[in-house]
Parts: C-alpha cells; sequence; structure tokens
DNA sequence: AATTGCGACAACCGCCGCAGC
DNA sequence: AGCTGCGGCGGTTGTCGCAAT
C-alpha cells in the first residue's frame, strides 16, 4: 500500500485520528473553514494529507453527523434507494441526512446485505436468490410476470410472489427486441403527514437498453408524482395495484435520467443550504458548488452550529468530539425537524417543491431562489431546469 | 484468564472527473 | 490537446471491542 499521491513527498501520520488532531482540525475548520483541502494540514498543524482530514471531517466530525444506530426507516429507505441507485452510496446518503456515505456503505455490506440474504433476497439485484440463480429465467421479455417482494415492517423484504402485469409488455416490440431488461418493483418510503411511514411504488426501474416511445418525465420522482399514490402503512396496498400502466414505457435517456445519480438527488441538495445563506457563524466556504454548500449534507456543507437550548436525549455513544465547541447530539436537532415524518408535506404535493420541502432545511423553492445565495445559479441547477420546465 | 471469531466502525487506496494552466 | 492538482467516490483493508470458547 502506498500512500496518497499527494502526500508521498512527506512523511505523514497514518491510521487512527488522535483526539488531538481532531481537535486540531475542528477548530482549523471551524474557524477558518476547509477551503482547499491540500492546504489544511499545513494551516491546522497536523500531519496528516488533505485527503485524510477531509474524510476524518466529513465521515466524523462535521457537526451535522447523526450519531447512532440506523433505525429500521433509515434502513428501509437504504435497501429502497439501493435498489434504484445501486452502490452509490454518496447519493443514497444525501437523501439520509446527517450519515454518512461511508456509514451507509458499512452497513450495507456488514449488516443489510446478510440480512436480505438471510430473507432470500440477492442484495445485489433485489431479487429473490431463486430467480438470480437462474438468470434465463429473469428477462422479462419472455416472462409474463415480475415477481417482487414487499417491504415491510420490519425493514425486510419479503419475497412475497406476487404476478403483475409486465412493463415489457407495453414496450415496443421492436425497439425492445433483443434488449435484456433487468426490471426491479420497489416500494419507497415518503415522508408523510402522519408520523408513520407511507409507502409509495417507485416507477418500475428498468435498467437496459431499451428504447419506447412514450415521452415521460425525466424526473422520477415527478414521475412518482404523476403515477403513484401515497399509501398507509399497509403494504399490501402498497404494490401492485397502483403501478401505472405508463410506467412501463421509459426511454433510454429517461433510464440514464433514473440512474443518473443527480436526479433524485440533486433535487434537494441544490437548494441552498440556509446555514449557508445566512448563518453569520459559519459561511459556506465553498460556494458555486452545490456539493460542497449545503443541502447535500456532505463535505464542506457547513451548518450552523445547532441551538443549544434544543438538545435533549444525547445518545450515550458521544465521542469526545462532539463536545468540543459546545458538546451537541446533532442528531436531536435532525430529529427535531421530523425527520421522515414531515408534517409540511402534502401528500398530493410531492412535486419538485415537495422535493425541496422534503430536504430537512425546508425552504420553498420559490424562497430558496430568493436567497441571494442561491445554489440554484449553480451547475446542478442547470441540469434541473429541462425537468422544472416539464412540470 | 487467555484466545479466537466476529461485527462494527474507521481509514486508506486507487481511480475518475473536473478545472485551471 | 495535454498535463497537473484537487476533490470525490467506491472498494477494500485495518482496528477495536465484545462475546463465545
Amino acid at each position: 500500500m502506498g500512500r496518497h499521491s499527494c502526500c508521498h513527498k512527506q512523511k505523514l501520520r497514518k491510521g487512527l485520528w488522535s483526539p488531538e488532531e481532531d481537535e486540531k482540525l475542528l477548530k482549523h475548520i471551524t474557524k477558518h473553514g476547509h477551503g482547499c483541502w491540500s492546504s489544511v494540514p499545513k494551516l491546522a498543524g497536523l500531519q496528516r494529507c488533505g485527503k485524510s482530514c477531509r474524510l476524518r471531517w466529513i465521515n466524523y466530525l462535521r457537526p451535522d453527523l447523526k450519531r447512532g444506530t440506523f433505525s429500521q426507516q433509515e434502513e428501509n429507505l437504504i435497501i429502497e434507494l439501493h435498489s434504484v441507485l445501486g452502490n452509490r452510496w454518496s447519493q443514497i446518503a444525501t437523501q439520509l441526512p446527517g450519515r454518512t456515505d461511508n456509514e451507509i456503505k458499512n452497513l450495507w455490506n456488514s449488516c443489510i446485505k446478510k440480512k436480505l440474504r438471510q430473507r432470500g433476497i440477492d442484495p445485489s439485484t433485489h431479487r429473490l436468490l431463486v430467480e438470480s440463480e437462474n438468470p434465463e429465467e429473469n428477462k422479462v421479455s419472455t416472462s409474463s410476470e415480475n415477481h417482487f417482494g414487499l417491504y415491510t415492517g420490519d425493514g425486510l423484504k419479503q419475497p412475497l410472489i406476487q404476478p403483475v402485469p409486465s412493463p415489457a409488455q407495453s414496450f415496443d416490440k421492436n425497439s425492445a427486441e433483443g434488449e435484456e431488461f433487468i426490471i426491479y418493483n420497489s416500494t419507497a418510503f415518503l415522508p408523510s403527514s402522519s408520523n408513520s411511514i407511507s409507502f409509495f411504488p417507485l416507477p418500475q426501474t428498468i435498467y437496459g437498453g431499451a428504447t419506447a416511445s412514450l415521452p415521460l418525465n425525466p424526473n422520477p420522482f415527478l414521475f412518482l408524482n404523476q403515477n403513484c399514490r401515497v399509501f398507509d402503512m399497509n403494504p399490501e396496498l402498497s404494490c401492485s395495484s397502483s403501478i401505472s400502466a405508463s410506467a412501463a414505457s421509459i426511454s433510454s435517456s429517461v433510464l440514464s435520467n433514473l440512474v443518473d445519480v443527480k436526479s433524485p438527488v440533486d433535487l434537494s441538495s441544490s437548494f441552498t443550504h440556509p446555514a449557508c445563506a445566512e448563518s453569520p457563524t459559519f459561511p459556506c466556504f465553498d460556494g458555486g458548488n452545490p456539493r460542497r454548500c449545503g443541502g447535500s449534507f456532505m463535505d464542506g456543507g457547513l451548518l450552523t452550529w445547532p441551538d443549544m437550548s434544543t438538545l435533549q436525549d444525547e445518545p450515550e455513544d458521544l465521542k469526545w468530539s462532539e463536545y468540543l465547541q459546545g458538546h451537541f447530539p446533532v442528531s436531536s436537532i435532525l430529529q427535531n425537524q421530523q425527520l421522515y415524518a414531515n408534517n409540511s408535506i402534502s401528500e398530493s404535493h410531492f412535486d419538485i417543491e415537495g422535493l425541496a420541502l422534503w430536504h430537512p432545511n425546508q425552504l420553498p423553492q420559490q424562497q430558496q431562489q430568493q436567497q441571494p445565495n442561491s445554489e440554484l445559479k449553480g451547475k446542478d441547477f442547470q441540469r434541473i431546469s429541462p425537468v422544472s420546465g416539464q412540470i
């Protein structure tokens, strides 16, 4: 194993971070922001490379990190998102504020994979293991049914065999002929108007090279808005009955959007984080790049220091660094924001604005756009613009 | 009490895309 | 257009704590 290219000339420390190092890094970033990561170690007086400092900040020192074990809802969401996004951990992490991609990746590899296998589900394909072992039987073009499971309240997909109309049936036969499809049916969790997690069906996610004639909204969530309803907890209601026939026709460009990491994620992450727009305490040091500021909760998304008056019920496993700068459990803040149980979200209003509202730091889109430092000016907004025009 | 196995978590590595020159 | 540095990502490995033997 060699050293990072950025630090091979220097004798730099590796391995676990000491409390002293953490304190130096935390103090430096709190005071100056990270700016250029490669310069952070020198400025902070650390014998580490910039990459190491960045990673330490992102995965451990950020004030907005959520501590403690994953909730059942979070696990469910990870499973659902993984079925759509695959191993795009960073994108999955953007939908779980306070959680890092590393954390989610570890959970997946150490826990969820095992659980899914125990339930007879292939964690990589989200299909029944029996099916995965017989790929020939899985070609949709040759099957009149799809088999898929339901994510139940315990967070694991029950291998319920349930026939549903095959999306492929409505593909243009000529264009679909000879193409190989892998189709996942899925449900997803959305914050609802109650404290319970609601189920609703994601569009039948189709990975493949097919082309189809019907133009659909390339944004999957807008697509959902057009074709899906929000259901109650009863998973039985959330499955086949609600899948729109139009969900079957997805062009390859749509597919690319569907799996395009920018599609569902940056809609929310591109909005300016209030902390960046308003916080005099913790300005965004890395303006211009939505990924580094605000809603993504990643990297330089520096948040305001939490209101201490809102803190309570500190987790037992808080680490020492959380007590620096006025010890606070950020999870409490996030919980106070009623993540996943956002009363402000209307069931019938989950469009692009709804996505903005879904973001824990809720600002309606118009209000976001009025922010002087709105990240909507960024490149990701340029990607969103065409989508918005289709609303 | 010592050892072993395992799970969870932390950190590193190599690669890639992008921007600046 | 090519080079270089940087940031970011996903895969992998290392470390630690705990339970079982």
